[in-house]
DNA sequence: AAATACTGAACAATAAATTGACAAATTACC
DNA sequence: GGTAATTTGTCAATTTATTGTTCAGTATTT
């Protein structure tokens, strides 16, 4: 740990890595640096720019209360501490009206992965993924362009534009995405309330469902998903085991509706925690009287979702 | 293991060879190492360049620093650890330092991720899997921690000492980890020959298949998965349509056996570059006579799978 | 004999630093 | 409401540093 300490205090990083990192770009970067004397680089014998782990965090700070509309010139010269107060302060203030990006961008992006999917070009497919990723906000990222994509795939591939090999390449490669994009959420967060992810027996694992686990992640719960076709009584002991204060369902098979609707109840029954169960996917439909009688609650898209976990979660903290 | 060990440590590769694997020129390798002391080769008793399996390690590493930005001259020197402590951050976009664990023998490294599947803690679960990932060389950490992780995994649920649930929620971040690590190494290799993986009907996706997944990259192959369950013609539709040199074939299930048979002399006959298919998996067996006749590779393991995929890999360069 | 490897030097391409300028957007002022 | 001043991201020109590549001459391997 002293190891990292040092680590982290060593000016080791060049001006075009700290661009990636950041999101700035390095004439902007070098520009702060002249003119609001910003992050002061320490330099190598021969001239270059070098900076330090905490300058990045710096930077990065810098940019999100400039997204929250501060002007640099008034924060720049601030100290991490201060600055950070600031942000939070900022941020909780401004969290819904995020900026949008240009349509011609998601366009693109948009086009891009489409091409790299009918060409079935992992390399080309994985790079346009992360550049989404890095350019769009996670909301935009997964509305604007993934969730999109998805319903594209599979209209072409009921249309038959899409072979069926080309289909679960795509959705390999989307899973694979949002599933990192879940483990980096996951260790930025300190300590949420756990919730429990899953779907029971005969219901498939979904890409939507992964989408909806970012989405709850960004809110700041902790989430433990267990993918499909799982029993009801192992969801009841796994959310008694880890003290789960909500299960959300995912439901995108409409076969046993009947059954499920059984063990809804005795999930909501026997589970310790059993004020909060959220029940998504393409079929829930299916169970707008139930969710009536056994108080869950029911989400239809992604914004709702949002919405619903938002709620939920300023209940319970 | 011990034969492992002492072969990794051992100078054996000439420099065209680690040329081929890393994806360096032999050029830029002398360079490297006259300018800024990369790696010291050792040398025969005529001053031929020697290099270990780490050395080659490192070389791939400082690959993948100079792709994140890097400049070689700021890197070269670097010991692995730190290099891979960089390559880490760089890499995943976010600013966060990666934390180096100070401690790390592999039966550590197992007992932590035992005990965070039985507890079903995701973030110890995650964070244990990154440390493996960090401390021990690809090889080691699917030798000799993944998959015995896994076997102990499958054991300790069939003996009922695991519940299913548990089991689910472990396989499920071992994809993740595993289908992180693959698009890393994707990004960091330019071109090489393409590989197909994927499965046949009634051929579920299996966690060993994506540990022969990362084998092959490791090699210096581009590969392509495509997941279970496809249909032969699909299989040899995309086989064509990316011009891939070879095709791995998983076989888990030992259902349906005349009919994989048949299917897969199919796709010997109908693909473009029917030379090269490689069968692996737990059901593999089956297949030995089949094997002969159409002049396919059967790989047992992940050792012998490694051996096969680097002379194809050779026979095709 | 042909192919491969070694050394050292030279070359060309890329990237960074510096400086100054410019335009769009915002703010201040009348 | 309109005009001037300020702020701020972007870009171009120039210089310097870095780094991959090539070449010539020699030695080793097959």
């Amino acid at each position: 740990m002293d190891l990292k300490g040092d680590l982290s205090k060593k000016p080791r990083h060049l001006i075009q890595v700290v661009g990636r990192r950041t999101g700035i770009s390095s004439d902007v970067i070098r520009a702060w640096e002249r003119r609001y004397g910003a992050v002061i680089s320490q330099r190598t014998d021969t001239n270059r720019r070098l900076y330090t782990d905490d300058d990045i965090e710096k930077l990065t700070l810098l940019k999100r209360a400039i997204n929250a509309g501060r002007r640099i010139g008034d924060i720049a010269n601030l100290s991490y501490d201060d600055l950070f107060e600031l942000v939070m302060g900022d941020e909780s203030n401004t969290a819904r009206s995020y900026t949008r990006p240009s349509t011609g961008t998601v366009m693109e992006l948009f086009d891009e992965a489409s091409n790299a999917i009918y060409e079935m070009d992992s390399n080309r497919l994985d790079i346009t993924l992360s550049n989404a990723v890095a350019i769009l906000s996670t909301s935009d990222f997964l509305l604007e362009f993934l969730k999109p994509l998805h319903t594209h795939i599979n209209d072409e591939c009921s249309r038959g534009t899409l072979r069926f090999v080309q289909e679960r390449f795509a959705k390999i490669c989307l899973r694979s995405c949002l599933s990192n994009l879940s483990v980096q959420f996951r260790t930025s967060k300190d300590e949420g309330p756990k919730l429990i992810v899953g779907s029971m027996t005969s219901e498939q694992e979904n890409l939507d469902t992964l989408m909806h686990i970012i989405v709850a992640q960004n809110i700041g719960w902790d989430v433990t998903y267990v993918g499909g076709n799982i029993p009801h009584d192992e969801l009841i002991h796994i959310a008694n085991k880890i003290s789960a204060r909500a299960m959300v369902l995912a439901f995108n098979n409409s076969r046993d509706i009947s059954r499920k609707a059984h063990e809804i109840k005795v999930i909501k029954n026997e589970s310790e925690q059993r004020d909060n169960i959220v029940l998504i996917g393409s079929e829930v439909h299916n169970f707008r009287q139930l969710a009536d009688d056994v108080k869950a609650i029911i989400s239809n898209d992604l914004s709702s979702f949002r919405l619903t976990m938002e709620r939920l979660y300023g209940l319970i903290r």
